[in-house]
DNA sequence: TTAGGAGTTGACTGGTCAGTCAAATGTTAT
DNA sequence: ATAACATTTGACTGACCAGTCAACTCCTAA
């Protein structure tokens, strides 16, 4: 059984434990202990624990960037595209629960929040939060944008608008999720939720789909 | 000038410091400093910083269910009381936004996820912010309970669910507009959202006003 | 006047934090 | 073989953390 590289190690540790807990209370010798790397070498592969954490934004966010692209194949009629999101952040957090115990949540938001008062070097990582976090209201955009050209959406509506709204439903489930550290709402709701916000009815999109 | 109770300035400080950034950045000795307050002063007050978070909560807790029963008299119209609460959330959010620099949120989301993944001592306040928010969900699911009285709402329609997604919405515009740290899309976006998800026009509700 | 509890003061402790460093060990190219 | 570089090791530092404590002041009640 071959190790990973020391420094993909270090990030994807990283990843979870923050995860599970926060940036502040996760410390450099929590992670290179369940990372198995010693603190001397930590320091070699990234200059701070800040670093660290922007490299680990930055590895969560080309992981997810990268399926939502897969799964937002232009081939595929919008609405379908929605239910594939959402059936696939569902069973993301699904299985980390499973994994870890923990909801993880949407480490953009959680970080984020938690980086949001910071100045200094910390405000890097803010920054970077902030900067994927919009990428991903982006892509909520051009799926509003796609549903309403299919004709789904009433003339005259704000489309941004409606965008945002389905990104900080998003973003609030993730949280209120990870506060009460609780799937089953998640997997309750969320899609229902995006297709009310939307003024669709779901049962008959799945209808079709059969 | 006459000052303020020891202990009650220190429970103001707590919200104000740990609002702005967080229950783990935020340490003792900041609090103490901030309310003009001796180390050894806290610890008579408070056994562990655990329980002046605590405290803080509970403060936070009573006065905002004081508000909102206050804005949520019977006597108004269901849709009204809606919007009061809408606009007594934004305003309170701009005051605090404007004297600190920070949009706050609410930290009933920021400290409930901030000790979701904490044992121990830290459980005892991650629990107490679960319990609080279940307390909002249910002035939710009061709130569209009412307005389905009034028959806004379609038949059959799970009202429960409907009040979560609200309450999702609000918890999500509150993280986000701490994230990005603006109260401009929060401002403009909050009670179209929570309309949009009752399925009701707000143009039509506030024309009636006049 | 005085006794005693409530509140205050600030120095102190042991532990943990992020980050440093010089020496040791691998690895690769010639 | 050896020079040059990448990586690892673990002891170390100074700063900061939550919490302690004994001495002190203040208020009140008899």
């Amino acid at each position: 059984m071959e190790k990973r590289p020391t420094k993909e190690r270090l990030i994807q540790t990283a990843n979870e434990l923050i995860g599970q807990a926060t940036y502040s209370t996760v410390s450099v010798a929590e992670i290179c202990a369940a990372a198995d790397v010693h603190k001397g070498s930590f320091y070699h592969h990234f200059p701070s624990k800040v670093d660290l954490a922007i490299a680990a934004i930055d590895t969560y966010f080309e992981e997810n960037t990268c399926d939502w692209n897969a799964l937002c194949s232009s081939s595929i009629p919008p609405l379908k595209r929605l239910i594939k999101i959402c059936d696939y952040v569902v069973e993301k957090a699904s299985e980390e629960t499973a994994e870890s115990g923990h909801f993880v949540g949407c480490p953009l938001t959680s970080l984020g929040a938690e980086m949001a008062g910071e100045d200094g070097e910390e405000a890097r990582l803010a920054k970077r939060c902030r900067e994927a976090d919009n990428v991903f209201l982006e892509y909520w955009k051009s799926s509003v944008r796609d549903i309403a050209a299919e004709g789904y959406l009433k003339e005259g509506e704000d489309l941004d608008q409606i965008a945002r709204f389905l990104h900080t439903f998003m973003a609030g489930h993730m949280m209120l999720a990870k506060v009460h550290n609780s799937i089953e709402i998640f997997e309750k709701d969320l899609k229902k939720g995006m297709f009310r916000i939307l003024g669709i009815s779901l049962d008959e999109i799945e209808k079709q789909e059969q």
